[in-house]
DNA sequence: TTTGTATATTGCAATATTACGATTAAGTAG
DNA sequence: CTACTTAATCGTAATATTGCAATATACAAA
């Protein structure tokens, strides 16, 4: 089918799992690096800096804005990109929370 | 096309996208979370206790496993998983080490 | 206004993912 | 052996994702 079943998963469940997805694609690791290593604004050099078209970078944006991990702000002719700290600190605990579940004592297996 | 071009990125991009990936299916959080909670082997309430059909958990566990994440021995007739706990570390300190970039003087946007 | 530049959107084609039923494989119990 | 249980695999249908070219939009400069 490829259609997930949500609602047999609770609400922390599908969130974790939309957060990972959307980090899920290498090019949109990419874009979250470069923006957090020029750790300013970025206007649209993300096109030379991945090698994808122009068209295929502008929807992994998208993804990325909808999800709340970066914001845009039109500056002229360009966009200018950054990351959304607030929510991505939001983020990072969801998904800390998530990782450092205990595992010491699992003596099975 | 459907096909993620992984050759344009670096293999640690590459690595943290297919970690989060596996992570992207709520199907697959829920097996981790439930794994986490029990603590012990868990020999196949897992379809009981997310809905879906035995072949579908089946493949979910097989995609985990395939990332190292769990790990599954024989027991009989039945098949005890638990956590990975050695390779859930490792996994927990790439997606950390990408999760923990600062984001303090980010002045723009 | 016309031209140029930067980004978004649309419309595909190719491939991937999700889910399930049916079947298979492998063990256990009688 | 047969019957039963458990889990993996196969086949398939439905939907999602990825990527690109082409086009549209929005602004700036001449």
């Amino acid at each position: 089918m490829g259609l997930i079943k949500t609602e047999k998963f609770s609400k922390e469940q599908n969130e974790i799992a939309l957060i990972a997805k959307v980090i899920g694609h290498p090019a949109r690791v990419a874009i979250l690096q470069h923006l957090f290593k020029i750790n300013a604004c970025v206007c649209g050099d993300l096109v030379d800096e991945i090698g994808l078209a122009q068209s295929t970078i502008s929807q992994h944006l998208k993804e990325l804005k909808h999800m709340g991990l970066i914001k845009g702000n039109v500056e002229g002719t360009s966009v200018c990109y950054c990351i959304d700290t607030e929510n991505w600190s939001k983020m990072k605990q969801i998904m800390s929370q998530f990782l450092d579940q205990d595992v010491s004592n699992s003596t099975c297996c």
